[in-house]
RNA sequence: GCGCCCGUAGCUCAACUGGAUAGAGCGCUGCCCUCCGAAGGCAGAGGCUGUGAGUUCAAAUCUCGCCGGGCGCACCA
């Protein structure tokens, strides 16, 4: 739709101004009465051209009122060059629309890995990990959506000295239940009782040390431990993945790199990568205008540590998938850690895919930061359920006006799609600090009015008897009115948006543009009848509504959020 | 001390990467269901974009200096 705009504004600027600018961007204005699409290339290029911006912009505005496609070219301001594009070219346009919302694309070329959530064994997963667990989703199945084969893998942290810890806790106050049967709340109860101890008994913390060695030495009853252990946690994480919309292809933790590290350290010494720091410690140091600390890759006791297992890691990462990309998102505070990784790898002479470290910002408490090793840490199942509670209230006050047949069914797609939406509809680089009501809101810019707006939609289509997968006749409509126009362009921008999320890796770019939707389909909703409309109006009205819950549906999907039919 | 992130309406956040009068939600005021779902819509009040300079035809956006908040800086991950 774009091209022709372009080629012709390119071909005035040559013939008049003897000008070939590099691009010509087009661009939605804010304000719908500046039509349908924006350039302001006039404006940039007057200065160069050493003329009038009007005049350029007016020179253009010519050219493009002989195109067909144009209804109307005006120049406004400045030099802003706007154009109205006639009814039926839009129209034709919202087949792109449609195809983004519902093909189903073939996923090839070499894998994406995008490492997220990152839970600890043996903890419940804590209201914290939710940004790192549903960012890394979304981006997962953006990716998925734009055509990527993308390796969703969950990283977990099942090995170290914290589960040397747990043992002795176990051994010591753990009872005579088997470990097998214990729950993960109950893990979580010796994991802290554990650093109650060990304050007064500071022996503890070296039986949890020595305890790890037998481990990593191969005592077989601590690995039956260990291995109960790994089982009882993934079962219940999985609980909640599953409530989230969330599912990986991997998850390979931290025990899985253990034997794969000494050919890495080997290699970095011999390469003189690695250099001895104190205490007969290994680090790596970078130039002074990096202005990076060294970056330790042993312990002085030989020991290695979480920068070993990603340099390891991304060893095997490499060797195994021939990845064309690898994000791992992480919090904010890790920033420094990736940095290092990246650089050393390159130090090391190893030929890197494209790398992010995709941050967010950290969650914390009004009063207090959250701790797992003193208890006080809030579980995001609780989270869940409390969410999904609220949703329920919420129906309950609706009484008579509900419309669904499943009331629990809903409330769990109200509930989790607040929580989740909270999170998915702000800049993930952003603080947030915890507060009940503001993370489960339920009323304006929040999951419900999406999943309002949809059912809504749904509903007008259910009455109309509307065949929805039937696209064959474009309505033949020569005027639209502002509601119409607007709600069109705005469907028209799907497309765009999920691209720009996806490259962006901005989740939020592609809830805000949901919400715009919806608040554009309510407002053509309450002005424009639809059913009443005749003919061809009535087409129309009908086509744009189903385009609009067509997109809610997928555009919410790819947010890891459900939209019912009926609510 | 050095480095990174953030600072926008009373509160929570946007602003298409330098473009038109800085927009939403919550809260506040007032309207709209004998028309398709009022979990909705319409209208109003509310801003020196932390601050001072600079670059530009054009700055919330880029540069530098301050102020405030968060985080990181070798044997945790």
């Amino acid at each position: 739709m774009h091209q022709k705009l372009t080629d012709a504004a390119r071909q005035v600027l040559e013939e008049e101004f003897h000008s070939s600018p590099g691009e010509i961007s087009w661009r939605r204005p804010q304000d719908p009465t500046h039509g349908d699409s924006t350039t302001v290339v006039a404006l940039q290029l007057a200065k160069t051209l050493k003329k009038n911006p009007l005049e350029i912009a007016e020179k253009i505005a010519a050219k493009m009122r002989t195109l067909s496609d144009v209804e109307k070219a005006e120049v406004a301001g400045p030099g802003y060059v706007n154009i109205w594009f006639h009814p039926q070219v839009l129209l034709k346009e919202l087949a792109r629309t449609r195809t983004a919302a519902t093909a189903k694309v073939s996923r090839k070329g070499p894998p994406v890995i995008m490492e997220y959530s990152q839970p600890n064994i043996a903890k419940p997963l804590g209201i914290h990990h939710i940004l790192s667990t549903v960012v890394g989703q979304v981006l997962t199945n953006m990716h998925r959506h734009q055509g990527d084969n993308v390796l969703a893998w969950n990283y977990l942290g099942d090995w170290g000295t914290q589960f040397g810890k747990l043992a002795v806790a176990y051994k010591k106050w753990g009872g005579t239940k088997p470990a097998s049967s214990l729950s993960l709340d109950e893990l979580l109860a010796l994991y802290v009782r554990f650093h109650e101890e060990a304050e007064k008994n500071e022996a503890l913390e070296d039986e949890a040390r020595a305890t790890f060695r037998k481990l990593e030495q191969g005592d077989q009853e601590l690995r039956a431990f260990w291995s109960a252990v790994v089982e009882i946690t993934k079962k219940s994480l999985n609980v909640v993945y599953e409530r989230l919309h969330v599912s990986f292809d991997l998850d390979l933790g931290e025990s899985f790199y253990e034997d794969k590290m000494e050919t890495v350290l080997e290699e970095g010494k011999k390469k003189g990568v690695f250099k001895e720091g104190e205490k007969g410690s290994w680090i790596v140091e970078f130039p002074e205008e990096s202005n990076m600390p060294p970056y330790l890759v042993q312990k002085g006791d030989g020991a290695t540590l979480y920068s070993t297992r990603d340099l390891a890691q991304m060893r095997y990462r490499i060797d195994t998938y021939h990845p064309q990309a690898i994000y791992i998102v992480t919090d904010i505070a890790q920033k420094l850690h990736f940095e290092q990784l990246e650089a050393t790898c390159k130090q090391l002479g190893w030929e890197l895919p494209t790398f992010e470290n995709i941050l967010f910002g950290r969650m914390r408490f009004a009063d207090q930061k959250m701790s797992t090793r003193k208890g006080n840490i809030l579980k995001l199942e609780e989270v869940l359920d409390e969410a999904v509670r609220r949703a329920d209230k919420m129906i309950e006050e609706h009484g008579d006006a509900i419309q669904t047949d499943d009331r629990p069914a809903l409330a769990e797609m109200i509930g989790t799609g607040a929580l989740v939406y909270g999170i998915v509809s702000q800049n993930r680089k952003m603080d947030i600090v915890f507060d009940w009501d503001r993370m489960l809101s339920l009323d304006g810019n929040s999951a419900p009015y999406l999943q309002y707006t949809h059912a809504r939609a749904k509903s007008v289509l259910r009455k109309a008897e509307f065949n929805e997968d039937d696209d064959s006749e474009t309505p033949s409509i020569d005027t639209l009115t502002e509601k119409e126009r607007l709600l069109l362009n705005t469907l028209l921008q799907f497309e765009g948006v999920v691209k720009d999320a996806c490259s962006e890796h901005m989740p939020h770019i592609l809830a805000q543009y949901l919400f715009e939707l919806c608040q554009c389909y309510n407002a053509f909703y309450n002005s424009e009848p639809i059913l009443k409309a005749e003919g061809e109006k009535r087409l129309l009205r009908l086509r744009l509504t189903s385009q609009t819950a067509s997109v809610l549906r997928v555009g919410a999907e790819l947010l890891t959020i459900r939209v019912p039919d009926r609510m």
